[in-house]
DNA sequence: GGCATGTATCTCGCTCAGCGAGAGAATACG
DNA sequence: CGTATTCTCTCGCTGAGCGAGATACATGCC
């Protein structure tokens, strides 16, 4: 067993700390009757309407992985949820645009309120200069991340 | 649109964070014939093994979260695959031993190899100091979410 | 206009990961 | 000992997601 050096010791913790986030996603899902995959979509719909972007099935299904079948399904059961509603486009009449309900913000806080509450206080024994290092940290390695998806 | 501060900004990044690395892990497994659960277990079994824990079915389905029934397919697979092998524990003959094959080995590598040396040559460009900083706010980071999924 | 090509979504049939229930085998404990 | 407990596995089932292809609308070209 070598000693660790810090380097290594990062990656660890980054995989570790994705590995916490993801259990706890996968918990949260379970006990309110989601998929993982419900929660990331539901994620990614709410930060999009945060955003003002329009979310069709196709991007929805892109952003996520599936393919069209899966897509249709996912959607289908978000909707029969009552988290989000269909609506034609109407300057485009192919495309249908994903709307989400109030009740999928709720959730969403429901979801990330408590935790999100949690890591801010723990910010505050780090001091401003620190929290930007921990910023450009993080910038840097989702970057290599990123670029290493993009192949 | 508030303007961001710097603590949301951050909680946004380790979101963004998670959801890129577990992209890059889901493209490596279906590129490799697994799934997702199965790269998770992979590596769960290969971190076992570099700390020289025994790892046995019941553990390896509670990390994951998995039932019993899950798990057995699961070590099925994996066996299936030539990644891992089942041995009767001699001591405690009601449990099984899962020991990784070389070729798991190879397959770790070969996942996080490339990304493992791309983070660390990125943060070639921070000062050992910054490193510190970064340590210890995503040791706080990791702690905050372990203890909110204990409830 | 009329026709070909492209794009967005959905339907159908299927595979297989994971669940619940419970069986079987070994161990611990009164 | 016998009974409770622990660990793993089998069986039958549900449903998420895939491949192939259908359908509807849009757009470019003649």
């Amino acid at each position: 067993m070598e000693p660790e050096r810090t380097p290594m010791r990062l990656v660890h913790l980054l995989r570790g700390l994705t590995v916490e986030l993801d259990l706890f996603g996968a918990e949260f899902a379970a006990r309110n009757g989601l998929h993982p995959t419900d929660l990331r979509a539901l994620i990614h719909l709410l930060d999009a309407a945060r955003a003002g972007t329009v979310v069709t099935p196709g991007r929805l299904g892109e952003a996520l992985g599936l393919n069209s079948a899966g897509t249709t399904g996912l959607v289908d059961r978000l909707e029969r949820l009552g988290l989000i509603r269909r609506e034609r486009d109407p300057g485009d009449r192919r495309k249908v645009r994903l709307l989400v309900e109030q009740r999928a913000i709720e959730l969403g806080e429901g979801f990330f309120g408590g935790l999100i509450a949690d890591l801010v206080a723990a910010m505050g024994a780090f001091g401003d200069e620190e929290l930007a290092v921990a910023r450009r940290f993080l910038e840097a390695m989702t970057g290599v991340v990123a670029a290493a998806r993009a192949e």
